[in-house]
DNA sequence: GCGTTCCGTGAATCCATAA
DNA sequence: TTTATGGATTCACGGAACG
């Protein structure tokens, strides 16, 4: 295999570059091999129309961790991850940012990803360099990694931050395109889309190929709304590829920087293999709406029940209290409206919607009725 | 009317204030008049069980930028003048932050929201004070203002950051009250809810009484999840007091801060018109954390478990004695319900309770549900 | 072949308390 | 302060295994 891969890298390092104004030829739809920031260096002063960057997170992971099964979590234990401090991490997102800043085209823009470890740190030089913020943009995961031990809430989603070089470029954005993607609705700032698992995570040896990939949807989007046909964009962590994937599939140009070996390797097959997008195969990328879900708690933190509320069931057969928590409590029991519903009266299950009621206005209404006034709350 | 809030605010002012150890009363449940910096340098240390905060983030308006102390900052647009304005933006927000960590209890934990004009600078110095960041949580707006220009992602949500004093903080979380509250599943980073409108908004002659006035149900589910009942909760940009007034709903006592005096009136009668839940309603669902401990040994003392019964673990692929101390007995390993699970799944740990099975009336059950009979009989 | 069940796993700052 | 021990704790999805 390592002979094929090899045909191929020399393949894509032969592909044609761009000649710029200055004489300077871009090493287009290439990977560069070494740190970031030393090969950014090389590259010519406002060249690239888009940045998009997934830099280390700076984790700061304590001991292991275990499921309740008992079976072991594989963290990100990368030194590529591990910052001595958050001066250190400070002083090298400051370092890539300026070399960035200057590789960027004046109405460029510029892409970063993180969670809440780094992001903030991010967010202020950005801010600091000049760079004028857009958009923060929240992926919101649908299936993410639960909270074990349950000390704290899910980590269910992590941040982009969308900035233009300055606050005057005349940035690219694509309206339409995201309107259309999203049913002619407005995109908004949170996108709900699935981790990278299944098929398209690359493996080697089946393990992982890295442990941090990023979906392909997630870099599609973002490079359909920000870019044009036709555009240089940028990965200055370039990891398995998904950048210069996605920007083959959208006739985009891309140059990616990239230290590990082992890395590239996978990312050069990868994207060799990538085929260009026709417009038919361009539908199926367009995600669903998911149908909007109620908990009964939502319905007792917005006002609509108070905590308190007496419900009944079977015309007063059974009775229970509404608590703050969205729990019912009956003469002798406490779950949740279809547990405590199922109990009572000795079914498997019970709709809590259906079965318990409220007063509400002289009238009896089951409290399914009040998740529609709800939904229609909260809907657009 | 302005005679009758006196009055109410009179009485909210004569508030029974907790004494301290340091015999320093803490003025609770009441609005402190003045710039925020200022009146918290009157409290005392480590007297605060939780922060919520919604700092003003008056920058990159184009409008004013007021100093701390209320001078005038020029708003010049050139690039000198933003990093100017972002240094006098920090500068006011590491003061109030220092103060609120002083006064935070050790095992007290903040809450700060804002959008990504000012929370990247908020994030960045929680982290450098020596906060510990717990949770990123996302308001997503159920009903947020489109972008009228097209220009952009809808900004269609806002960041909360919420942190411990420290590392080390053995901070409060109901993560049961969450888990309930959601239906049954952990509660996770990303909130869905409508922002603040209709009668909930408050209105002084038809015009909205604060332009940035947060939904209760944020506010609700901010403190059931992170204090208890009793705790004391400053807010120190109280504005027209959703967090006085949820307070005084979940039982808990609350100080603010406040400026204006038209906020402070508004707040003060909104407070007194909100009803406290009564204590039934207020009980959340408990984790098993706080539960009294049932040593397994007492199940065997007790009769609810012979000394020699099997035990059965993972469907039969373990199985173990009960002896009559209370230890487990398998082929050739000897140890406590827990260590022996551990070290024949060769994990680290194991809960015995829910590991170990026993066959009772036909029917193989953990040994958890004879643990439930065992504490059901020694109440009361 | 098809439906069901089981198992693996993902950017994670992941325990509390007594001795 | 450190160490040992009891025992609390998970959601969605994909793929393999099974019947």
């Amino acid at each position: 295999m390592a002979v094929a891969v090899k045909e191929r890298a020399k393949a894509l390092r032969a592909a044609p570059a761009k000649v710029l104004k200055a004489d300077v030829a871009l090493p287009v739809n290439q990977i560069l091999r070494g740190d970031c920031i030393s090969e950014m260096r090389k590259l010519p002063d406002a060249s690239i129309d888009m940045i998009f960057a997934d830099p280390p997170y700076n984790l700061q992971l304590g001991g292991d961790l275990a499921r309740p099964d008992g079976s072991h979590v594989d963290a990100v234990t990368n030194d590529w991850d591990k910052f001595s401090s958050f001066a250190v991490y400070d002083q090298f997102t400051r370092e890539w940012l300026t070399e960035a800043r200057r590789l960027l085209k004046p109405d460029g823009s510029i892409w970063v990803i993180g969670s809440y470890h780094n992001i903030f740190r991010v967010g202020t030089i950005l801010q600091d360099l000049g760079f004028w913020i857009l958009n923060d943009i929240i992926w919101r995961k649908a299936n993410p990694m639960p909270n074990f031990k349950g000390t704290r809430f899910t980590n269910a989603h992590e941040t982009l931050i969308w900035a233009s070089k300055s606050e005057k470029s005349k940035y690219t954005f694509n309206y339409r395109a995201m309107k259309t993607l999203n049913d002619e609705l407005q995109m908004r700032s949170d996108w709900v889309l699935p981790i990278c698992s299944g098929p398209e995570r690359l493996r080697r040896n089946g393990t992982k190929a890295h442990p941090t990939q990023k979906p392909e949807a997630l870099l599609y989007r973002v490079m359909l709304a920000t870019t044009n046909k036709g555009d240089v964009v940028l990965d200055p962590f370039f990891g398995t590829g998904t950048t210069g994937a996605v920007a083959k599939r959208l006739g985009r140009d891309w140059i990616g920087c990239e230290r590990e070996d082992d890395y590239i390797e996978v990312a050069q097959e990868r994207i060799e293999l990538a085929l260009p997008l026709d417009e038919s195969s361009l539908v199926t990328m367009q995600s669903k709406r998911s149908a909007p879900k109620v908990a009964f708690g939502a319905l007792v933190e917005s006002g609509y029940l108070a905590p308190g509320t007496r419900l009944t069931a079977k015309k007063g057969r059974f009775t229970a209290t509404v608590r703050a928590d969205g729990s019912l409590q009956s003469d002798a029991e406490i779950g949740s409206i279809h547990g405590l519903g199922a109990k009572l009266q000795g079914a498997p299950s019970c709709n809590g919607w259906t079965f318990w009621h409220v007063e509400h206005e002289g009238e009896v209404k089951p409290i399914d009725s009040l998740r529609q006034l709800y939904l229609l709350a909260v809907e657009d």
